[in-house]
DNA sequence: GTTCCACAGGAAAATATGGAGG
DNA sequence: CCTCCATATTTTCCTGTGGAAC
């Protein structure tokens, strides 16, 4: 039942992208002068998750790789590769220009001249998660070399602008800026009528069951494809035709709880054993939990160390602080469940 | 107001971990 | 298997903040 499990994948770039034109266009546009070795201004996309920044990012600088012999493109991840030396090692290893790096303690500064030097073709640089850098100056370092041109990639503007120094601030100012907004619900419908129409056989879904998978994924095009490929994944263990309104029901929490567990598992006996204590008795503030900690486990780590733990679980949106100072209290957070009924 | 204390989170030193080369 | 080096994690030390008691 499943034809082509690529494009229900997460990172998979369509042929084609559904009503994204203008912001496909504008950023070809701003991508333009690269095509004439000339320098382009840095684009920056904004927009929700899943309204498809990554993706219209990805698809035209793939189309311009097509269209054009002398350029090459590369990808980075800021929220994984969030150190400035591990960003432009990433570009570097892309450029295939990391051969002797690694020996030695090769000065940060070293990696920056690297690429100043670098004489291939134009590059464009995509900076996923850009807001994730723990030293935005990074960008400015890019920024200032002729031969690249950058796309930075940010949920909200501000986040960007507020971590930035001030003369970074003004030229970023002025540079192109691609707005994105969460899609409706009848542009992510048409989204997953064409993934399922290219992923899976025909008849596996009808088209009132893509618009609750659309319903219920709230203009987050990554989360409804994540709905469907759970789905479609789950109909296929159970030798099933097609999707049953039975498995589409729970698809949507299996979907969230799938992501949750991917954060669940990537945490340490230790961060694990304070979550589960926020868990079962959030919410709660740092000192209780410090102390339920050091009872539970046998070599307790720092306050400041599990401080650390809940700012990180923090940011993986696996707990939530309310307050500012000694009225700080963790709490699981709630997601809301998203609705498949009919 | 003033003082106190728990808290957030930065910086840097200390320590643990992992992986390459012997 | 061990050693060495780079990296990752943890600890130590710290400053600044804001709520609460006085």
């Amino acid at each position: 039942m499943i034809r082509d499990a690529r494009v229900l994948r997460a990172g998979f770039v369509p042929q084609e992208v559904e009503h994204r034109d203008a912001e496909v266009n504008h950023l070809s546009s701003v991508l333009e002068p690269i095509t004439n070795e000339e320098p382009t201004d840095t684009a920056i996309v904004t927009g929700p998750s899943g309204a498809g920044k990554t993706c219209i990012s990805k698809f035209v600088t793939e189309r311009l790789r097509e269209e054009v012999l002398n350029v090459e493109t590369t990808y980075v991840n800021c929220w994984r590769n969030y150190t400035r030396f591990r960003t432009l090692y990433q570009i570097l290893d892309d450029l295939g220009a990391t051969i002797d790096i690694h020996r030695q303690s090769t000065p940060h500064d070293e990696l920056v001249d690297r690429l100043q030097q670098h004489d291939g073709p134009r590059t464009v640089v995509i900076l996923d998660e850009v807001d994730q850098l723990e030293d935005p100056s990074l960008i400015y370092d890019l920024h200032s070399l002729p031969q690249f041109a950058i796309i930075c990639i940010a949920n909200k503007e501000e986040d960007l602008f507020s971590r930035v120094d001030d003369r970074l601030v003004s030229r970023l100012r002025s540079s192109e800026h691609v707005r994105m907004d969460k899609y409706h619900d009848e542009q992510l419908y048409d989204i997953l009528s064409a993934r399922s129409k290219r992923g899976l056989d025909e008849d596996v879904i009808n088209d009132n069951q893509l618009y609750r998978i659309a319903d219920a994924a709230a203009g987050d095009a990554r989360l409804a494809i994540g709905i469907l490929r759970t789905a479609a994944g789950k109909a296929d263990r159970e030798n099933h035709e097609r999707i049953t309104d039975d498995i589409l029901l729970n698809a949507a929490e299996d979907a969230r709880a799938q992501i949750k567990q991917t954060s669940l598992d990537s945490l340490t006996p230790h961060q694990r054993v304070v979550y589960d204590i926020v868990r079962d008795h959030g919410p709660v503030g740092p000192s209780e939990i410090h102390k339920r900690y050091s009872e539970e486990v046998d070599d307790p780590r720092t306050k400041r160390t599990v401080r650390a733990y809940l700012s990180k679980m923090t940011q993986y949106n696996l707990l939530e602080a309310e307050g500012t100072s000694r009225d700080r209290e963790y709490a699981i957070v709630d997601q809301p469940s998203p609705t498949l009924a009919e």
